[in-house]
RNA sequence: GUCCCCAUCGUCCAGAGGCCUAGGACGCGGCCCUUUCAAGGCUGAAACCAGGGUUCGAAUCCCUGUGGGGACGCCA
């Protein structure tokens, strides 16, 4: 039995910034772990950094989470009785645990100013030293610390590292990991403005809010032993370990904003399903295992197992995500489809306000392109055909306007059997339109088809005829209703026509170029 | 610089000493379908970082090297 207690995760994200993917994949596989054996899954704010912490990154995280359906069960906004989830909320206990190790003599007063600390790193790494904390401050009496705190000498608070110890622990994705105390340096774990740091505050709510497993990047592999030392000193057995490897960009740095999107809130924007995130971001580091690559949240959770998280870091690969996505799009019902799709289209300026009978038609259309699009935010342009029609844009192409002046007898036919004709409601109104221009003209198939293409649809590729024509008519009666007005089939074959005439007789005339 | 972690197709994974002439997926090429582009189906190319060990036998274990990543902060 992999975990033989109830299993107590948590996500710790510090509200910065947007989500990263890469904090997104390390909140799944905690929620996994927990959905998986029954446990329980914390959200808790580390909001110590007061500078750049704000209220706003932490809605924002907070959105995103739940956008990618990583419910929590205890935490900020949910409660539960080891609150407060804010660490901002929390200082009166880190004050007090600090005290505990003052008088202890584990930690000490340092009055380093910054400046100073900044020559001495800058030193130690000209040097080709370890920039670590020198330990000038070790030494001064609690006494004189003491009084020199108390005439409002600014101090900052940092614990005794003791000397040469290897520190090891069994981390549960990459076996045992040792550290010799002698890297480490002392870490300040309380700010001269009395903020706790993190390494500090992290052991205090790891411990008192009973988490069992930290699963976490693997950046933070080396402040493990820091940590652990700090568990040692209260007496606190520490936490399982688990450090998840990175998530990199294409060029193996770790991913970040010059990669382009790296951020749950931008993928949202972009037309990613959350399944289809948190499925790909399952994937990075891990396999589901039997060649299966499409695998629910819910399924996720039964097998994901901690033991199984490889040990490289991987690389996002934005295009096996947009095959994720995919599958998710076309198994999405045209209902959430329609919902999803909507504010693209109005963002294109397509559908501005659509009135419910514009709302229906777009419901219909919109699943013809679902196929063939791998996020959200290409569909308006999937359906350029229906709101974008330019007779003078479909010739912009010097290859396709010659292809269509060579078949302007079709054009014109078309033209003509439109003008007379019913509208083409569906596809064998379609179809009987076709025949009656292949009479006329005696083309038949590319040369039939192609110039036909161009003139209802105003692209040389594109959707099917079939389905596109009776789009477009039925697009077309629905007048402006709220949408951007369709233009009919007729109108469309004529308005190209024209064109093409227009060209032949300026053609006619010698150019002076 | 020091410490830590890592190392299978371009990418993500499978592989826990013989099942490996190394398997799957994305991507890429070809073919089919099709009036077009996609989608879909089929198919192909593509990898065990190097060198030493251990062993009857190593992608799998050990060592060294190399390469990549991370950390060393009054950021988290």
């Amino acid at each position: 039995m992999p975990y033989d207690s109830p299993v107590r995760v948590r996500f710790a994200p510090s509200p910065t910034g947007q989500l990263h993917v890469g904090n997104a994949r390390t909140a799944l596989f905690n929620w996994l772990l927990a959905r998986g054996s029954g446990g329980t899954f914390v959200l808790r704010i580390e909001d110590t950094d007061v500078a750049r912490s704000t209220r706003e990154s932490e809605a924002a995280i907070i959105e995103d989470l739940e956008w990618l359906g990583l419910t929590w069960d205890e935490g900020v906004e949910r409660g539960g009785d080891r609150g407060p989830y804010r660490q901002s909320e929390r200082l009166h206990i880190y004050r007090a645990h600090a005290v505990e190790l003052l008088s202890r003599g584990l930690a000490y007063r340092c009055f380093c100013p910054p400046e100073q600390l900044e020559m001495d790193r800058y030193h130690a790494l000209k040097d080709r030293r370890p920039p670590k904390y020198i330990g000038r401050c070790r030494e001064i009496s609690p006494e004189d610390a003491r009084r020199r705190a108390e005439s409002g000498e600014p101090a900052a608070i940092r614990f005794r590292i003791p000397d040469n110890r290897d520190v090891t622990f069994n981390d549960l994705v990459r076996g045992e990991v040792t550290f010799n105390t002698d890297v480490l340096g002392d870490p300040v774990i309380v700010r001269s403005e009395g903020v706790p740091a993190y390494n500090y505050a992290v052991v205090i709510d790891d411990a008192l809010m009973e988490i069992t497993h930290v699963v976490r990047g693997e950046d933070h592999i080396s402040n493990t032993p820091r940590q652990i030392l700090l568990y040692e000193a209260f007496g606190w057995k520490p936490p399982t370990f688990a450090h998840v490897s990175m998530v990199l960009g294409p060029d193996h740095s770790l991913l970040s904003k010059r990669h382009g999107a790296t951020s749950v809130a931008e993928f949202r924007a972009r037309g990613y399903l959350p399944e289809a995130l948190t499925n790909y971001l399952a994937l990075i580091g891990w396999s589901p295992g039997e060649g299966q690559e499409i695998v629910p949240i819910d399924e996720l959770a039964r097998r994901f197992r901690l033991e199984d998280v490889g040990h490289s870091a991987g690389v996002f690969d934005v295009e096996k995500l947009g095959w994720v996505n995919r599958h998710y799009v076309k198994h999405a019902t045209p209902d959430r489809l329609l919902e999803l799709a909507l504010p693209h289209l109005r963002r294109a300026g397509y559908a501005e306000a659509p009135t419910p009978e514009a709302v229906s038609y777009l419901a219909t259309v919109i699943p013809l392109v679902t196929a063939s699009v791998d996020r959200l935010d290409q569909i308006p342009a999937r359906l350029g055909f229906l709101f974008d029609y330019s007779a003078e844009r479909a010739l912009s192409d010097s290859a396709v306007r010659a292809e269509a002046q060579a078949s302007r007898p079709v054009i014109s036919a078309l033209a003509e059997v439109l003008a007379s004709g019913e509208p083409l409601h569906d596809r064998d109104a379609f179809r009987t339109a076709v025949a009656r221009v292949r009479e006329r003209t005696g083309a038949k198939g590319k040369t039939l088809l192609h110039p036909i293409r161009l003139a209802l649809m105003g692209e040389p590729e594109g959707l099917e005829l079939d389905l596109a024509v009776p789009a477009i008519t039925r697009g077309a009666a629905l007048g402006a209703a709220g949408i951007r007005p369709i233009s009919s089939p007729a109108e469309r074959a004529a308005a190209l026509d024209r064109v093409l005439g227009a060209l032949a007789s300026d053609e006619a005339v010698p150019s002076p170029e």
